[in-house]
DNA sequence: ATGTTCTTGTGAACTCTTTCACAAGCCTCG
DNA sequence: CGAGGCTTGTGAAAGAGTTCACAAGAACAT
């Protein structure tokens, strides 16, 4: 919207936009202040602003990727992150045929210079995409290594304490949804 | 479980394995049935057997991948989908460089060929790994080859008739709900 | 048999989220 | 300047989802 040169939206606009309504699109923004203008809207410039403080994305956050493998790789060269306000700064991995080259512009370093290169180079998030096997060990130490954030797409628990948070990824969890979507629309539960 | 020859799981065991609270596992199981066994827990095969067929699950779900670019031919590679169920049969893509080849061992055919081989594969999830820019249209020839659902990794509103089943994989969206909780965590919010 | 120990299944209570509905405020136009 | 048309912000109502707490049953030892 700001591209476009829009000046001004409205919850309903936005609603339709994000597939919610208008009433939840207000009190959402309404925790986090009352900044809209009565009988206008949103200013858009000033509604991306607060959005921008709001997900703490002032500054852009500095993210790095663990295991460059099938999954690793492409996260790499994902150019649209940086305009989401994410930079992949660097990539780690154990396999010796991957270690010191540079994928899609980002160096993949060995996993003895981890906690060193984290601290470093000021790594607040860690995308994980390592086999599941390894991601607790992982997981472990990005940890310590004071790391805020981790984003896994290893499909398996992590054990971590309450220093950092961790979202997950599960691409067969999302199909099992769609799945269950299809049966229940189709069928019903068919017995087993 | 079954592969470790467990016979009995309680609600609480399973609450532990996945993050939630025993009550709600139990609470949700039997939006389905009631299946376990008082004093002793749920049976581990049986209840594999339940959440399969709950899930749509009893079959292999078969699964085509649209756009073999970096996320596309991740996915093409992606071995365990198998094991939660799913088979990828078969990738369409634009580009000549990429058609006719086989990527993991998926073919990758021609974006011509996609009605008739959606059709002929009996293909009922589409995986869209395209650039957003052409998702809808994609998602529209998808639709009307009567696919029954679509799994987005392009962040962009896809406009679809209530006849399929769509969710989407944002990892942007992930990582902004990351930031969000790691400002929260430390600064609180940040003036604009 | 009976008592003990366990764990499910589920109403009822509670909490959290969403929707409703309208006063308050901003802008434009006559 | 006041009326009319919009849209926000927000209490209150309605609706969902979660947790509590306990009766009902199952196994097993005595
Ligand atoms: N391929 C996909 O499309 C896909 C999709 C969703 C999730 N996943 C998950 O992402 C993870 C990676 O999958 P992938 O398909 O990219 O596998 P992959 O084998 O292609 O990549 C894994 C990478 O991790 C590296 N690695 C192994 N052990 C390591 C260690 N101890 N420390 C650092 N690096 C190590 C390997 O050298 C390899 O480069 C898996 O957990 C998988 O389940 C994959
Ligand atoms: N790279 C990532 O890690 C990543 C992660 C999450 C989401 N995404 C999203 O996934 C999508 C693909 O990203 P990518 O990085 O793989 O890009 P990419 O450019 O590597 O791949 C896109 C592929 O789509 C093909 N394509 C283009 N137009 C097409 C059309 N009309 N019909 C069929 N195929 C067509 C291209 O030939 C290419 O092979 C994008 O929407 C991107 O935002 C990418």
């Amino acid at each position: 919207m700001c591209d476009r040169g829009a000046e001004l939206v409205s919850s309903a606009e936005l609603a339709d936009g994000s597939g919610t309504t208008a009433a939840q699109v207000r009190k959402d923004l309404s925790n986090f202040g009352s900044f809209g203008k009565r009988g206008q809207g949103y200013a858009v410039e000033e509604l991306r602003a607060r959005l921008e403080s709001i997900l703490g994305l002032v500054r852009p956050r500095r993210v790095a990727v663990v295991g460059a493998g099938k999954i690793g790789s492409a996260l790499l060269g994902y150019r649209d992150l940086t305009s989401r306000g994410f930079e992949i700064i660097v990539a780690f991995d154990i396999d010796p045929d991957k270690v010191g080259r540079t994928v899609f512009g980002v160096p993949v370093l060995p996993m003895n210079e981890l906690e060193h290169r984290l601290a470093a180079d000021g790594i607040e998030i860690v995308i994980l995409a390592t086999p599941p096997a390894v991601a607790q060990e992982v997981a472990n130490r990005v940890t310590s290594a004071g790391v805020a954030g981790i984003l896994s797409f290893a499909a398996s628990k992590l054990e971590t304490d309450g220093s950092l948070a961790v979202r997950w990824m599960d691409v067969a969890l999302e199909l099992e949804g769609l799945s269950f979507l299809i049966s229940a629309a189709t069928n019903g539960v068919e017995e087993p």
